[in-house]
DNA sequence: TTGTTAGTTAACGTATACGTAAAGTAATTC
DNA sequence: GAATTACTTTACGTATACGTTAACTAACAA
């Protein structure tokens, strides 16, 4: 309630499993505090558990997330390392675009297919 | 040059591998005539490949492009299957609409490490 | 004290989509 | 005829991202 979340909270807030919260720590992409045993995430916790679920619907590796992750935990001026995460990104974008084509292309098939469907009708 | 084409021309074309085309045969996707021992594909099987890899591109497996694949060559008229198809690609368009929401949230990120690191200068 | 709940570690299992030898064949070139 | 090129099949290997037991512990409730 003070800004601290259990491991099980913050897999319903995602709608992810404990399990694989658990799976990205032991990847180095996060690391809870721990009260005994028990893991015990603060609201940056829960910020860099943002960060991993949006690299994830970019299509990013876990690795590649913990590059980036790493990127911003360190000095923000390593320009080189921005712009490589900006080619990334490009990349990705370019890749999305390609998507919405294809979609664009399978919609259009659809139609296609629909327009004979009713022309038999 | 009449339309018939090698694995290895296809995966040129396409730019992926032979080793790729021949799984995609055996996962039943694509059957193409035989010479002798050779694969010897078509203009509608070079058509197939293209569905094959423009599904992959919008995310869906083998399995499912195979569902779909086999949907076109049967009996057009099967409207649920249809609407099962529409479904499917209804959802992938919520997925990308997702996917630009995070790009648009990641590139402002980026635009905030572009400017504190110009205001280090 | 005995559950019950909520968590833990360790480790093997799984699905997808190929990569990568290994070993062989068939047709063409020298 | 020997070599080269272009294929072929078979089959084991690999990476990613978790799922799934299994067996244990700590805290609190009945």
């Amino acid at each position: 309630m003070d800004g601290l979340f259990s491991i099980n909270e913050l897999a319903e807030a995602f709608d992810i499993s404990a399990r694989a919260i658990r799976f990205y720590e032991d990847k180095g992409l996060i690391a809870p505090e721990r009260v005994g045993s028990r893991r015990v995430y603060t609201k940056r916790d829960r910020g860099r558990l943002q960060l991993i679920l949006r690299g994830k619907r970019l299509g990013f590796s876990l690795a590649e997330i913990r590059e980036y992750l790493d990127m911003y935990d360190q000095d923000p001026t390593q320009q080189a390392q921005i712009r490589l995460l900006l080619e990334k990104v490009s990349e990705r974008r370019m890749q999305l675009e390609q998507q919405m084509i294809d979609i664009q292309d399978t919609l259009a098939d659809l139609e296609d297919i629909e327009t004979q469907i009713k022309a038999r009708l």
